[in-house]
DNA sequence: TGGCGTTATATTCCGAAAAATATTACGGTA
DNA sequence: TACCGTAATATTTTTCGGAATATAACGCCA
């Protein structure tokens, strides 16, 4: 048996600024879903919480409305949460990285170098 | 009208020690075929010698034979030429490239955020 | 034998991106 | 009012990949 070589590759949905939902954006989405905060999010995946703003800062102003919704101060000092936009924009893109893995897959047999 | 998403990416061809054949490494070997050097290739495309001649190390490594033939020394300083199966190698990659292009264009189109 | 332009390789330098650090604002609660 | 943990933001520090620089080896030719 030779070698095999395999496609590899990654996606990402563009918005007005560039990246708009990508792999890693997707699973902090779904950290903040989990957690209730941004910065609880970052942590569960060893992101600064600095980057993490940024992120999500970056998809609620791509966004047609805001995928997180955030709230300072109060209880616990303030959180935050999905919005509906962003329950969908997961779906959004989970969906076009399925689609892009199992292209890949198939488009990995027939590379006979 | 609602601003429009669209679906970017990458792919790549993997081998035994990552990143076998992409955009740039094809396009590069193609400049060799076209100067027969690797340093005129690389002056054509703004990139450094080294890169390039890191990059064809890389491949000739990983590939079941050289992509590049080099030689040192000699009238003009030596060169470098594709081997057959470099030429093979770059119609694998562009191949696999027109295919994820079109996949990017088809999967654009359902994007409705 | 010296010159040329290449391949080959080691080493230093640099800048941009990421990480780390620091500070302020916020608003419930005790 | 003091405290807490968060959001928000500015600033400093670190890291790391690439660029730049330097040097040797090679082999033909004048």
């Amino acid at each position: 048996m030779t070698t095999a070589y395999k496609l590899g590759g990654r996606v990402w949905i563009e918005g007005p600024e560039g990246t708009f939902l990508g792999y890693g954006r997707v699973t902090l989405l779904e950290r903040i879903r989990q957690h209730g905060s941004i910065s609880a999010a970052a942590r569960s995946m060893q992101m600064s919480y600095l980057r993490a703003w940024k992120l999500v800062d970056s998809m609620n102003r791509q966004g047609r409305q805001p995928l997180v919704e955030k709230s300072t101060g109060g209880r616990g000092g303030g959180g935050a949460r999905l919005t509906e936009t962003g329950e969908r924009s997961i779906e959004l893109f989970w969906s076009a990285y399925r689609d892009f893995q199992q292209f890949l897959q198939q488009r990995s047999g027939p590379l006979q170098g």
